[in-house]
DNA sequence: CATGAATGAGAATTCATTCAT
DNA sequence: TATGAATGAATTCTCATTCAT
């Protein structure tokens, strides 16, 4: 019973598995050969679908795409969010965050060059807001931090900017080097760079 | 004097003109529209000029990119060259640079844009090598202040991509919030954030 | 029986019903206006197919001219091999072989015409190839009744290219004329001014 | 003294000699090329004129091949016409005249190509003309013979068509074996092949 | 008159999307 | 519902011809 919610579900459930499976083999072809220059053929291909399958799962090609990144997204937001000890304190919190999200580039790869290369070009709706979204919680910690009186005052979007260049600016280092990404060394950066002066009493000004 | 080497200025100006005008009417384009999603017949139209005049003036559409990324890259070095004092410290010599490209940044926000999101895309050949070009230059300054000792010894390309993407970052944030570039801002941060950790005795930890 | 042959041979038969319809019109415009004159869009109408799908059947433009000349050059190989006869004399196989060829000419005037018009300027690759092997083979029944004595000694391969431009002229004329091309008009001409010279016992000079 | 005839005849000198330069050079190009792959900036640059100039010349590209083709087309029959002894009998002025059309050739590589190859495609309005007024000729020294009852009674036109097909195949097949061409091989062909069959009495039938 | 840069119509080719089977 | 062949609009690039200088 309960018709109205599980409708269908098995069917359903078939959907998401293929959606992923897609997304899986779109994600390898994007970071390898960008957006523009990945066909809706070879997609099919690589995933084993039909072309017709496709646009029965995605509206359209940027629809795959916004989908493909957008869900990576989620899944980041999520693990950022369970990794996250709310009754840490909120640079703590911060900080359990920033580790999820570059433990989440370390594991996926594929997206992290994806979002590093092809994601300027399409920021466009949905994708655009995800990184808002993300920037705005990071600032939203920063921002309690500054309440508390536990961080120096300062503008915590442009910091929350920072971070997140700091991030990208790493990342991208580490795929020019052609070496797997070490969260480690990267949070070490952020840490001496960021997160320890902003902690640091501007006392002796 | 020295007729050789006048000969023709007139039309060759003319030349240079032209494609300066049509780089700028392309760096608008460019910079809106993507570079995927702009037609050469556009740029024609915007430029006022016929198609084939563009292929007198640039090979091809690739060709006009990488003419209108490297020549305002070479600008921007051949300023920040000259804006560097080379009887300074290395790190003031890095200091004047930054303030530079941040000037340049801030004079053509088209540019700015242009390699802050079509950039990674079509990072190849030429226009990746500017870019290392750039990183290598402000890692030798903070090498050769490494090896004097006026800054703390640390993986010189590392520090050179983190300033690279607080760059990035906060011109970003720039756009984003659609007003134009501050350059004394991003440098406040840039000096707070970066130099000043760097040039602090390392001492007492 | 035999499941791996005969698989998908639906759509293979449709294809290559399809190359057919592509290739005679194509043979009739390239026939009437000459290779470089006729465009892809032009050839799509004429077939009734979208230009796309031209292109699914074709490699491009060329391609698709050498398929149409190869396809028919291979065709009259065949025939021409079916018509000759092993047990006659050499000379007696050249007859049947050159019969066949106007044979087919005759039947397919649209070839005939692109055959006589359009090949020098395209002669490459396959289809240069192709008439050399025709020529060729001229030339070995030539050389074997020369070997047996029942020809006079003569330069096969320039007895070869004069059977073929014999063939060419007065086709040649035919098309001018208006008028079908008649293979025993042809022939006889063959016969009187070529093969009975040759056979002639040359003594009495 | 009378205006009339001998107006500007020095720019028409001038004109004269600047269209022959022109010429040679298209005629190098276009038999190297071919006539589609020849571009009038080609030409010009290989003639050392300016293309503009070329339009004074010449209407267009069509219209410099035809003058180029035609003009030779009339030396080689002004030439032809010279090298005939109005005295001999019909079948030895024809003699003469192929002989001369081969001398022509023979030192003429380059048109004897364009003729080759080019040509067929080309075939039209003027062009088309002078093949068949050279044929005509042929044609009308073969009924005079025909007449007198020196030669056997044949269709005019065809072995008229046949001789120029002869002549053509063995210019090709001179071509394709790289050597210079030599009129006396040529000939012979001719002699043994067609004249003398021609001229021997048809009796014993 | 000569020049050769500028023009722009036209050509080949691609590929996201659709829809008959 | 799935398929993948077919579509055709859109894109890049060329080159014969013109015309301002």
């Amino acid at each position: 019973m309960s018709h109205k919610f599980k409708k269908s579900t098995r069917k359903d459930r078939r959907q998401a598995r293929d959606r992923q499976e897609v997304l899986q083999a779109a994600a390898r072809l994007f970071a390898e050969l960008g957006y523009a220059e990945t066909g809706m053929v070879q997609i099919a291909e690589a995933a084993d679908f039909s072309v017709g399958k496709l646009y029965t799962l995605f509206p359209n090609k940027e629809g795959l795409f916004v989908n493909l990144v957008s869900e990576r997204f989620r899944d980041m937001h999520d693990i950022s969010a369970a990794a996250t000890d709310p009754k840490a304190t909120p640079i703590d919190q911060l900080r359990q965050r920033i580790r999820a999200a570059l433990q989440f580039f370390a594991e996926d790869p594929h997206f992290s060059q994806i979002f590093m290369n092809e994601f300027p070009t399409l920021a466009e709706g949905v994708i655009l807001s995800e990184t808002q979204r993300h920037a705005q919680i990071t600032a939203g910690y920063l921002q309690q931090a500054m309440d508390q009186g536990s961080i120096a005052v300062e503008d915590p979007e442009a910091l929350a900017a920072i971070i997140s260049a700091f991030i990208s600016g790493l990342v991208d280092l580490t795929e020019m080097r052609n070496t797997p990404l070490d969260p480690d060394w990267v949070m070490d950066y952020i840490e001496r760079f960021i997160l320890k002066p902003l902690e640091a009493p501007t006392t002796s000004s």
